[in-house]
This record gives structure tokens, C-alpha cells and sequence, in this order.
DNA sequence: CGTCAAGTGTCAGTGACTGTCGTTAGCCTC
DNA sequence: GAGGCTAACGACAGTCACTGACACTTGACG
């Protein structure tokens, strides 16, 4: 909201450049697998110097995430919106589900939503990308947790609240983050389901005992 | 319990090569940083050509792991010996605090204990090592839903709540590992003390109201 | 012993990444 | 609108992680 003026000339082609090669990466990676891809493939395909690459990205991976962030970024916007009465679990709830409604915003400008649910999957699919997403994910934590503290009033190193709520919270995304990539529904809708369905879960799992209803499991799907 | 006879004079070589890279791998990467050691520095040490190195370990983190991976096998033993009568998160709450207990029992053969918390800091520090660990920690998660699911008598894939049990246990195990590596005493002694706690709070961060009592958090440490 | 296979070393090659340096091209000033 | 400044780029050389191929050494075992 500050550098709205005009970038000039000079910004918007490295704007471009950037974009551009995020897209090759992302298209090449999710055709012939991430591993199979060399950067001199997306560089060829975006008509640029290998040395070109690694100045807009650190490395390979990161090129993988380069939209993921802008997702990421407008989650954390979303949650800062959240009106205060709400509790934080029920605030990150409300936040997800709305970051999914709003997706196609927030992607397409660099490229269609189809092509970013397929990066998903590549990511969850991609030992090296997996492990690097997982990382990211736990910056996004601390942040997330730094954000609820001070939401609530909180110092972060004080009060374990704060950073158990978001841990609580990240790995029920975690395990239905997994759980929808390797199912074979892709679309919004099933991941708005999973999350809820699963959300609603933390309490009962809890519990001392599970089988207040039904012993020996196996029960319906 | 079944390959005790004697492993063979093949066997035990290999065995002290692969605890010889490990060790020298360890001792390079706390020494000098995980980044700043080349392979052909830990092969150097262990007087083996760097193709041997590959093929004990498929890749240079794969030795920062070996140690660790000791200590999980162990913790997976320790859950399932668990007596059925308690709830899933009790089970593994104590199964920690006792993983903790019998570290040094786990760990010495190959390495001594001040070594692999050492590690710990490493790892926690290491961006590259940190994801990959984070990886590995998703994939413990994957055994450890089964067992508690298999414990309680239920399909994992059916009902959710093994998985979040799961995934709210490890969440919190997170933070607590990465406090403690960031804070000053490294001790195992601290780590248990910090699991409990940490623990101890996920009822209270999933409460409605967290301001029950004394509102405006900055309280006592 | 002699044979067989597992384990290892050597070498050559690929691919990710980095430092350096000369060149190009927006930008800004007069 | 010519010229100087500097950000961005391309070209090149070098390091390091990792792999495949092949020849050699050495436990294992009859």
C-alpha cells in the first residue's frame, strides 16, 4: 500500500522475470517430476542465464514455493483480520477456510489455480520439497504464534499458550494437508471438508477414554 | 532378539565403519558446522574413499541422522510397551520422558551422550539439517498413528483421531525441542521439564477464554 | 585351498550452486 | 538528449554433493 506510484520500468521486467520463471519451474517440475528437472531446463524455457536464476531464487527449491508464499502471506493477513472476540483456534479456523475461498485472488496472477493445486501434490509427493515445506511451515508457526500472543494480550516467551494453540492447530493442517494430496478429490471443497472434519476432531482426541461410543473399531468409513 | 549368534567378522567391519563416518561426521558438523564440512573431510578422518561414504549413507544429512534415528526406535519400542489402560496421549507423554531417561543406554555405543545433544542444537541451527528432520519427525508420526490406532483398536484410516492425537503430541514436542535447543541449558533435565509443562497446557490453549484468570498476560515467567 | 560374492577404491561425469568480471540497459541529471 | 551511474545480466571457471561403471581386495564357505 506504499509503492503503488508505478514500479518503473526496471521493476516490472524483474517482476516478470520472476514470475516467469516461477511458472517454467512449477509447469516443468509438476510435468517430468522436480528431481528430473534441471535448472538449465527452466532457465532454456524462460530464455535466461543459469546465473539469472539463482539471483531471483537461492536455490531450486525455492522456486517451488514461490507462489505458496503469496498464499501464505494472505493467510497471515486474513488472521490479523480476525475480529478479537473470537477465540484463536476458532480465528485460525475462520482464517484457513477463508484463504481457501479466496485462492484464485490471490494466485492468479502469476499462475492458474490448477496448476498451484498440482504443486501441492508435488510438494507432499517430493521427499526434498516435503521437507523444505515442513520448515517453512514452522516459520510460518512462530509467526502465527507471535501473531496470537499479542492478539490476546500475551508475551510469546511468557505464556506457552500461544505457541501450543499454533502447534496444535499446524499439525491437524499438517495431517490433512497429507491425507487430501494423496486422496483423489483436488479440488477446494475437499480440502474446506477435510479441515473442518478434522478440526473438530482435537477435542475427542483428547479424551481420556476413546470408546465412549462403539468398542473395537473398524467402524464405518 | 534374533541375530545375536555372532554377526561375523564382514559384519562387525562394516558396522565399525558406519559408526566410524557417523561419529566423524557428528564431531565435524558440531565442530565446524555442517555446512562448512565436505564429505571428503569426514571420509578423510575415517580413512574410506568418499564412494564408500554413499553407500552407507545416502547423503551427506543422512549421517547427522544416524544417531537419532537410534533414539527413535528406541521411543517406538517404549510406546508400545505401554500398558493398554492408558489414553493415548498419556502413553506417549511418558514414553518420552522415559526415552529421555534411557538416552544414554541408547547412545553410547556409538557416541558420547554430550555428542548427540550437541547434535540436537545442530540440527534445530541448521536450516538444511532442520527440514530434513522435520521430515523425518512427519514420518515417525505416520508409525506412531498406527500404533496408537492399533493400540485402541481402530483403522487409522477411518477414524481421525489417532492421527490428531498424534499430531497435537508431536506439535508440542516441536516447540519444546526448539526452546530447548535455543535456550541455555542444554541438559536432559530441562527437556523433561519443558515436555511436561508444555504438555501440561494444551487442555488450557484450547479453551474458549484464556483469560480465566489474571487477564492482560506479561505474568510471572 | 579355491571359488564366489560382498565390500571397496578409482575414475569419469552430472547437476546444483558461487565468485568474478566484463557488458548491457534503465535511470537520472544537466 | 548526451553522458554518467549503477542495477541486472551473461559468460566462465571452480567447488561440492552425488552416481554409474569397472576393476580389485577380502571375508565366507564348501
Amino acid at each position: 500500500m506504499d509503492t503503488l506510484p508505478r514500479p518503473g520500468l526496471r521493476e516490472r521486467k524483474k517482476q516478470r522475470t520472476r514470475d516467469a520463471l516461477a511458472r517454467a519451474a512449477l509447469e516443468l517440475f509438476t510435468d517430468k517430476g522436480y528431481e528430473r528437472t534441471t535448472v538449465d531446463e527452466i532457465t532454456e524455457a524462460v530464455d535466461v542465464s543459469q546465473r539469472t536464476f539463482f539471483r531471483y531464487f537461492a536455490g531450486k527449491e525455492e522456486a517451488a514455493f514461490a507462489v505458496l508464499e503469496m498464499t501464505e502471506a494472505h493467510f497471515l493477513d486474513l488472521v490479523r483480520e480476525r475480529p478479537p472476540h473470537e477465540s484463536p483456534l476458532e480465528a485460525l479456523r475462520r482464517a484457513v477456510l477463508e484463504n481457501w475461498d479466496t485462492l484464485n485472488e490471490t494466485v492468479e496472477s502469476v499462475i492458474p489455480v490448477e496448476l498451484h493445486m498440482r504443486t501441492f501434490q508435488l510438494i507432499e509427493s517430493t521427499p526434498a520439497l516435503l521437507a523444505v515445506h515442513l520448515r517453512r511451515t514452522a516459520e510460518l508457526e512462530e509467526k502465527l504464534a507471535r501473531l496470537i500472543a499479542e492478539r490476546e494480550g500475551l508475551d510469546v516467551d511468557a505464556d506457552p499458550r500461544p505457541r501450543v494453540a499454533v502447534a496444535v492447530f499446524s499439525g491437524v493442517m499438517r495431517v490433512t494437508g497429507r491425507l487430501w494430496s494423496t486422496g483423489g478429490d483436488l479440488s477446494v471443497e475437499a480440502i474446506r471438508t477435510l479441515t473442518t472434519a478434522y478440526l473438530d476432531q482435537v477435542g475427542p482426541a483428547l479424551t481420556k477414554d476413546w470408546n465412549i461410543q462403539g468398542k473395537r473399531g473398524k467402524g464405518p468409513a
